[in-house]
DNA sequence: GCAGGATGCCGCAGATTCTGCGCCGATTCC
DNA sequence: GGAATCGGCGCAGAATCTGCGGCATCCTGC
């Protein structure tokens, strides 16, 4: 039960049906099913299989940041000393407007997204994070791109 | 009809109703009228209402890039000289596998998320991107984070 | 060949959910 | 006070989802 990776190979059909639920989270099994040229129960039993396979892991409303009150946006990088993981993690824990945060490779360990109220609460959790290691924050102008996963060889 | 900047000032249902469709983005107007103690029409009329002025974007399922065969994500940052935006434009438009784009204030000018099948694929990318500036690429080890936008004062 | 099993699709019928609509109480404004 | 607006409520019909059982196809071993 628990997520192993893609036992069935994704055949056309569950690309089409991945790509569309994609696109629209809310869409009913007849629309799917119709999109996807097959019947609502075989489409729900695609569906479930690959809800189950953890090739869907969730659905999720996408809001504004804007309408919630957010009208900053950047992305900080941060260097980390030695092993303080953990420091990061309780840094994540208690600050929810950390809305993404990558490890990578590089000069810097940490990538993150983070959305701000206004200046003196982006600088907030921007000294917040600089107690954990040294960053470069850089506003976010624009989002430019966001875009579903893109489905192999099209 | 088109998206204005939250007419009503969100209230504090606004706020529950908007949490709970962000973690779960198929929950039924039932579920959601259970959680936010209103009746299903009360709730209904109010996610409408949220919708149509663009607080709720969209709906979207998630998938996992693994399980679709993407073994590798990067982080790329990009400098681009003059005003060559259109060019980046246009490379975004025919490589879906910038699912994200964002820009950015600091010594690049963008920063994007790419997913790759391997080395040689993410290679291709990139040595596009560098066609059109010059581009610092970071692998990501993890992804630590990936949260719902939070709701003020939280 | 052919019985047995597995797989995937189909459609039905009951349960659940969604939708459009009208009603009602509270508040505001003449 | 009366009228209008607003937000919530619940109903009834339509749409959707769910749990089945049936059927065709494809293997597999005898």
């Amino acid at each position: 039960m628990t997520n192993r990776p893609a036992v069935r190979p994704l055949d056309e059909v569950d690309r089409a049906l991945i790509s569309a639920v994609q696109a629209d989270g809310r869409a009913t099994l007849a629309t799917l099913a119709e999109t996807i040229r097959l019947s609502v129960s075989a489409t729900r039993t695609r569906l479930r299989s690959l809800e189950e396979h953890a090739v869907i892991r969730d659905y999720r409303a996408r809001v504004e940041p804007e309408a919630l009150g957010y009208s900053l946006r950047a992305i900080v990088r941060m260097k980390v000393h030695g092993s303080l993981y953990d420091k990061v993690t309780a840094t994540l824990a208690v600050q929810p407007q950390i809305v993404r945060c990558l490890r990578v490779t590089g000069e810097f360990c940490y990538v993150m997204e983070i959305v701000a109220t206004d200046m003196s609460d982006l600088e907030k959790i921007t000294s917040e994070l600089a107690r954990v290691g040294s960053i470069t924050t850089d506003l976010i102008y624009e989002i430019v791109a966001d875009r579903p996963i893109p489905l192999p060889h099209d």
